[in-house]
DNA sequence: TTTTATTAAATCGTGCACGATATATCATAA
DNA sequence: TTATGATATATCGTGCACGATTTAATAAAA
């Protein structure tokens, strides 16, 4: 071991990524009854939000790119949850918009937050952790998105 | 808008696992330059604190499954990367080993961590901002790593 | 010792992420 | 108005993640 640098102990990447990997599984019991992945979640929050968005509206909001959500919208579009159609006054974008189905998922998932506050606090995990969390990454989204021009 | 614990906005999953994608994504410049993705240097850092592990103990230590480790493993042994042995007292087990390249992208890569914390600071994220978060991600590590038995 | 259970990897299938490229449409300038 | 550039999606290829299953080898029990 020559760099104490490169050890994994010290890397808070790896922390991020780790923390993030095990958060987003522990929603999958919850998300599963639902019949929907995690970043299709997001995407419901988005739309729950603000229904009808233009495809790249969605992508901006999850800071995602249009190549990662156009296969995940046309995944949710064949589950009924969402429909897809041009739009009129710019041919060039795809309108997303809820169906019933996708409106009716969002008073099921309404729960799931409550669920996992009580799963975290269950494991140990106070709410004031995640809470302290929360400036801290705001500030390095803010400060990390987009550099590319 | 009906539920504001569904509002992306609050969130703490959607933080982390955006901040996960950020961090990663910006360490993609001097990955390249080595040929790696970064989860190949995440494997390459257990290796290279300790040769010559089996599968499973490079897999727990990244708390990773095996099927994610496996393949991975496979691509890094055809680009000469690691060696792959089966266990001399345990048959089951595949030792994963470094090559000479391997081990030379050791120090190839002892510049990435103090490059990722200049480009940090440039972009107006002290360290300190990292620091602060590593005691809360690593609280929450070890009270949700595998609650599976 | 033979059966049974456990463990270590590997395999398979699906769904992201994302770099690179293609295509269609709109906006702007010559 | 026609050429030029920009924009919104879509397509393609690769590499993770991960649930589920399979296979081979070891350990434990009958």
């Amino acid at each position: 071991m020559a760099y104490k640098q490169l050890k994994l102990e010290n890397q808070v990447c790896f922390r991020l990524y780790t923390v993030s990997r095990l958060i987003t599984q522990s929603y999958q019991p919850w998300l599963s009854k639902l019949g929907i992945t995690y970043t299709q979640y997001l995407v419901l929050m988005v739309l729950w939000e603000k229904d009808c968005q233009p495809v790249n509206d969605i992508a901006h909001r999850l800071l995602l790119e249009t190549n990662t959500v156009t296969p995940l919208i046309k995944r949710m579009e064949q589950m009924k949850i969402v429909a897809r159609t041009k739009g009129k006054e710019d041919a060039r974008q795809t309108i997303v918009s809820l169906t019933e189905h996708g409106k009716a998922l969002e008073e099921e998932a309404s729960t799931i937050p409550g669920c996992m506050t009580d799963m975290l606090k269950a494991a140990g995990l106070p709410s004031a952790t995640f809470e302290k969390m929360v400036p801290l990454l705001d500030e390095v989204i803010s400060k990390m998105q987009q550099p590319k021009q």
